[in-house]
DNA sequence: CGTTTGATGCTCT
DNA sequence: GAGCATCAAACGG
């Protein structure tokens, strides 16, 4: 199956299966270890909710599309679009386990003291990647755009955590944080257990 | 270790 | 004017 066709899919079926997948963007590289969904099944906790207006319209792209916003005015975070155009789902990335591009990294990310603490959040893996507003609205699966999702090879994980999602107040409850087990790159709290 | 708090910009009420 | 899909520094134990 391919990456375009997986992404079709519902985003609650498909945001655990990019676990392990390859994000590139501006020199540097990391693996998949944690996401979130968002926009499925009527979510309240959405950026989605409402329609589609000039800071989410992205999110309402095809599937693949990157849907970048800026967090607490501060900070930038990635999605990458799941299901129909126009349905409004994407899969929050949420943490990588580097790869490559260490040094620059390290260079966009100087509070960061160890090689788990570059990109086990949100905010931080944009930053150690260099993705920003000016990405958002591009497709991470056709090489167009600065930022690409691929599969390298890399055997998927053997299992995977489920949770609560991080920092939303409403729809909390909802099991929709995923990430790989054991893994030292993965954002706080910690999941642990199926 | 843990918890708390300020920063900062945009959208919506 | 409130509320964020966050982060890091500043504390206290």
């Amino acid at each position: 199956m391919s990456l375009a066709e997986l992404l079709g899919g519902d985003v609650v079926d498909v945001a655990p299966r990019l676990l392990g997948l390859r994000l590139e963007a501006n020199g540097a590289a990391g693996r998949v270890v944690e996401v979130e969904a968002y926009g499925g099944d009527d979510d309240p906790a959405s950026h989605a909710v409402g329609g589609p207006r000039v800071r989410n319209r992205s999110m309402f792209g095809a599937a693949g599309t990157l849907y970048v916003y800026r967090s607490y005015g501060i900070h930038w975070c990635a999605n990458v679009v799941t299901g129909r155009i126009g349905e409004g789902q994407a899969v929050l990335i949420r943490a990588l386990e580097p790869l490559e591009g260490l040094e620059r990294m390290r260079s966009r990310r100087p509070a960061a003291r160890r090689a788990e603490e570059l990109c086990d959040g949100p905010g931080k893996l944009c930053a150690a990647l260099a993705i920003d507003g000016t990405a958002d609205g591009s497709s991470v699966i056709d090489g167009s755009g600065p930022v690409r999702l691929l599969d390298d090879g890399t055997s998927p994980p053997a299992a995977v955590c489920v949770g609560r999602r991080v920092g939303i107040r409403r729809a909390a409850e909802r099991p929709w944080r995923w990430a790989v087990p054991d893994s030292p790159f993965v954002s706080r709290p910690r999941l642990s257990g199926p």
